[in-house]
DNA sequence: GCGTTTTAAGAATCTTTTATCTGAATTTTG
DNA sequence: CAAAATTCAGATAAAAGATTCTTAAAACGC
């Protein structure tokens, strides 16, 4: 998979929050409900927003989690860089250590292109973009569609 | 990462064969040995590609792995998919199962052009052009460079 | 046939990722 | 001040992936 699952948790709430967050604070277990992850699970992975400061939390009652920025000034970059780091955007197809332009790898010239399309989709796709056209995704997963092989 | 572990080590003993093979059968204990995986791990990985009928294998002395095609007529697209499945080709970014053009997750429009970069990338690359591009990871690798955390 | 070389196959172990649970700490509401 | 709502932190469990180990099977040379 490109991003790991709890990158992929995580921007799927992000967009949540992005597409609700007219009411102040959402809270957490109200996502966790809609988008049919586990509460706890979602709790964790949120922090790492809150703790690189894309989000913002507040406890008791009325609290949740909110953007700490206009949805047009988060990009996709920036979600997948807190929770997976940026190696997806920097890394060699074969994992190399020192693979670049002076010792390139046999698919070196080649990946480069396709990561550095990546890159600038994931540079230019804000939160906002995406949260208005989350309406489909949001209809699918408040049916009860859960996560892959749940086709059945 | 975008590919697995087993499929690097086996990408790269592909391409090893493929520089090596005007000599028939390949032991897979050289490989291992010149490429710093485990034996028996690259052992395991390779009969995937003896299953898919992109290698053909040989017991006993003089006996190792050889490639079933010329290296011109095997594309990186052919040895991803042996290891790892197609996945990688047709996903969507978010693993959304029913994610197309008829309910597009919101990353849908943007995801599918870099996936179809990538896809044409592997199926033009073919095993001959990168065993020649193949000399400075060889001797990067040969120098006792190991994949990953091994920088130091 | 016997010993050596080599792949084949599967079990076992270790590591990482994913997920759950429990007990706090914090803040608003009444 | 007490009760309810909510995040925070850490322990633990389950699942998946990566790696190693062990034993078998095949081929060859003598």
């Amino acid at each position: 998979m490109i991003i790991s699952k709890s990158c992929i948790y995580a921007i799927q709430a992000a967009i949540f929050v992005a597409a609700e967050s007219k009411q102040g604070y959402v809270p957490i277990n109200i996502i966790a409900d809609r988008l049919n992850i586990s509460f706890h699970f979602l709790t964790k992975v949120l922090q790492d927003f809150t703790h690189s400061g894309l989000m913002i939390s507040y406890r008791g009652p009325r609290g949740g989690v909110a953007l700490a920025k206009p949805a047009d000034e988060i990009t996709l970059h920036n979600l997948v860089e807190a929770i997976d780091g940026t190696d997806i955007f920097t890394e060699c197809m074969l994992g190399l250590p020192g693979c670049g332009t002076a010792e390139p790898c046999p698919t070196h010239e080649h990946w480069i292109e396709v990561r550095q399309r990546f890159t600038v989709l994931a540079q230019q796709l804000t939160l906002k973009d995406m949260a208005t056209k989350s309406s489909l995704m949001h209809v699918r997963l408040a049916n009860g569609v859960k996560h892959h092989n749940q086709l059945a």
